[in-house]
RNA sequence: GGAGAAGUGGGAGAGUGGCUUAAUCCAAGUCUUUGCUAAAGACUCGUACUUACAAAAUAGGUACCGUGGGUUCAAAUCCCACCUUCUCCGCCA
């Protein structure tokens, strides 16, 4: 969520939405109108609150008079009949302002987070910026397979049959298959907890709606997730839900800062919209695995963060020895909620193309705001919206795929990465 | 799923209709006195929104005692629904 007060200060002070503030948003695609509609009500809601205040305060006065009297054992039936005639009014005042003031609220909670100014600015994700490319894609004497072929012949990885148990977009994972994706979910989580220094979690997989209100899925984002009917449960697209809102409403201590949690857990989304699309194989399932790294900081480290937690998930495409490249998303390919955003595309000699397996988000105090997850400064000031960040580290489904492509053979086997073997019984290769 | 109990400020814990943002204790902070790993005393000690002021400081107002409704001139206190926690029973990996 934005922050109003800001973006109010921001159009007093001249310039009107031409400033940094808005131009940020203007930048992403909020349109000025839904900006110009905001300050419209934001006004109105003022104007609303103060009135309903001011009514409400008087009739607290007479009422107060009221148990004056009473206590004296005089008489108050001139006071009662004239707060009987306020009644009516204060309570159409206060209905009035509650009412303009939730509708402020839900129309800010669909303005996307303003780009950090790093950001470049773009209008299609060919306008993202490559930071840096590392190794080189993979080279083969032979025609490179995609791995639902690898899959199939291996007989690991069966599309049909969870077609018949369930539906489109899923997928059994059997034999070497189902323990490369074991090894992985651990050898990322070891890395991580062992290495990086997170503390490790398993979140609840089910969320209610103020969770996916509070990292920014909902409102605009509804179709996209799975909804357990008849309930206010959903089922988590991603960890970082559940993870974000761990403090939700709570204030830390500055000393507590940074917090930081590497969790595993399926991700399940709907996908909605993107029908068509990567519609074979794994890329794009309706459930798939994924560790998440996360961090809640503060305010003047998060940019620094940002960079650390990217490293991070770097490190693992590193070991596997995969090669990468490094992307800065501009301002049109960003998450709704994020300031900025690296993605990691791995390589995929099968598709002969850079695939997304990892995003990671610096979304300042977006999440914060939603969430109201703030920190007590050292000082005594008031508390502050601490800063969230997470990233993928990595989407295990999609690591599992670059696995299988870049390390086919001729033969149609599949050496084992060596940082995997020792999660894998300390075989070398899947034939 | 059934029966019962409970949810109050950073923590503990009082408070059954008006004088209550809420006694008291602990923790925390500021100051004072004496002073060497301490003690005593005084004061302070919530959050959000909002009004006044150019702004800050400050002062006023409104709201908040699990959540949402309701009764009443007036609700932490009465009523209803829900949520969570605990205990017992049932069921279950």
């Amino acid at each position: 969520m934005i922050d109003l007060k800001l973006l109010e200060k921001k159009a007093e002070s001249g310039a009107s939405y031409l400033d940094d503030y808005t131009q940020g948003l203007l930048n992403r695609g909020a349109s000025t109108d839904t900006l110009d509609k905001i300050m419209l009500m934001a006004n109105k809601r003022r104007e609303t609150m103060t009135q309903a205040e001011t009514a409400k305060a008087n009739q607290n006065k007479l009422s107060g008079e009221v148990g004056q009297l009473k206590r004296e054992g005089k008489d108050a039936s001139a006071i009662l009949s004239e707060v009987e005639k306020l009644k009516g009014s204060v309570k159409e005042l206060e209905t009035q302002a509650a009412q303009v003031d939730a509708d402020v609220q839900q129309l800010l909670l669909t303005i996307p987070n303003k780009p950090h100014s790093s950001v470049p600015i773009g209008k299609t994700e060919k306008d993202n910026q490559i930071v840096k490319t590392v190794g080189e894609p993979t080279k083969f004497s032979f025609k490179a397979l995609e791995h639902f072929d690898i899959g199939e012949k291996l007989n690991i990885i069966d599309f049909d049959r969870a077609g018949k148990v369930t539906g489109a977009r899923f997928a059994f994972l059997k034999g070497a298959a189902a323990q490369l994706e074991r090894a992985l979910m651990q050898f990322m989580m070891d890395t991580h907890s062992n290495l990086h220094g997170y503390t490790e979690m398993i979140p609840p997989f089910i969320v209610n709606s103020q969770s996916l209100t509070g990292t920014g899925q909902f409102p605009k984002f509804k179709e996209d997730v799975f909804h357990l009917e008849g309930t206010d449960y959903y089922l988590i697209p991603t960890a970082e839900v559940p993870v974000t809102n761990y403090y939700y409403n709570e204030t830390l201590a500055e000393a507590d800062l940074p917090k930081s949690f590497c969790a595993y857990s399926p991700c399940f989304r709907s996908e909605a919209g993107s029908h068509g699309r990567d519609t074979k194989g794994l890329i794009r399932q309706h459930q798939f695995n994924k560790v998440e790294l996360m961090t809640f900081c503060h305010p003047s480290e998060s940019y620094e963060t940002h960079e650390k937690l990217t490293s991070h998930a770097e490190k693992i495409l590193a070991e596997l020895n995969l090669p990468y490249r490094k992307m800065l998303l501009c301002t049109a390919d960003m998450g709704f909620g994020a300031s900025k955003t690296y993605d990691l595309e791995v390589w995929l000699p099968g598709q002969n193309s850079y695939r997304e397996i990892s995003s990671c988000s610096n979304f300042e105090d977006f999440q914060a705001r939603r969430s109201n997850i703030r920190f007590k400064p050292k000082d005594g000031g008031k508390p502050q919206f601490v800063h969230t960040l997470n990233g993928s580290g990595l989407a295990v489904g999609r690591t599992l795929i670059a696995v299988l492509e870049n390390y086919q053979k001729e033969d149609g086997s599949v050496e084992i990465p060596k940082v995997l073997r020792p999660y894998m019984g300390n075989k070398s290769s899947i034939t």
